[in-house]
DNA sequence: TTGCGTGCAAAGGTTTTGCATGGCA
DNA sequence: TGCCATGCAAAACCTTTGCACGCAA
């Protein structure tokens, strides 16, 4: 992808520390420390990234802006996640329970499922507790 | 929700006539004839249509701007969405499968799906053969 | 040394807000 | 008549872009 810059790597690094949050561009900016990335970088790293696919670009029910959340991993974007709009924290479904909810959306409707672009939304055990 | 005017009715029949599809508030204005009602109208509109939960806002894979979705009877509210990438169409889930499938990922996740909030994102039938 | 990535500042685009007016109930 | 919704224009925000410079390879 290019250079590999201080920046850059910064960037890498945090979202890797943040991996399960949604975070917008100015968080993560502000994350790093504004003096160690300008915004412009911030920007066009982060669409650098979305186009290689490790990172997702998300609305959160209830919010009027765009986050992002880092989708590092191979294994990140092949199953699915889980995200509560109480908490705004992610949850990775395991492998085999996501294939076969695909498999079924397939035979059922006929429709292909990709796991890495797909966020299911709701509520999660701890939230729902209290 | 308030009075009932010309614009808010109009703007709903709009989002009714473009049930399935996902737009822009600039693409919405459009389709009402700019002259119909006024930007800052859309946007209190379509703010207070998603507070009673009739509008998902949400972004595109592959885009950098949020769109809105017109979610308005009680049954889309309760079953499930697949958007389609290739051709930008929404398909329903019927419900049973939808249940099927949220079910599931409470017995293996313990996580609550909002079938109103979530969206499936891949490509369908039609675009697959293609 | 080459040329990509960066920072800065300006531009561009989208959404929100304040205020006076008009229309619904 | 009273009050909410609208339109307009300005403000506020967020994101992108142009350009010169610095740094990675």
């Amino acid at each position: 992808m290019g250079y590999s810059t201080k920046q850059r790597k910064g960037l890498i690094e945090t979202l890797e520390c943040h991996r399960d949050e949604t975070l917008s561009a100015d968080q993560i900016a502000d994350l790093m420390g504004k003096d160690k990335i300008s915004r412009s970088a911030v920007y066009r790293n982060l669409s650098a990234l979305e186009e290689q696919g490790c990172v997702k670009r998300i609305t959160l029910p209830g919010t009027k802006r765009i986050f992002f959340r880092y989708i590092g991993s191979e294994e990140c974007r092949s199953h699915l996640h889980l995200e509560c709009f109480k908490c705004g924290k992610t949850y990775h479904m395991n492998v085999p329970s996501t294939n076969a909810l695909i498999e079924n959306v397939m035979q059922q409707s006929k429709f292909d499922v990709d796991s890495g672009s797909t966020v299911l939304y709701g509520v999660c055990e701890n939230c729902r507790k209290n």
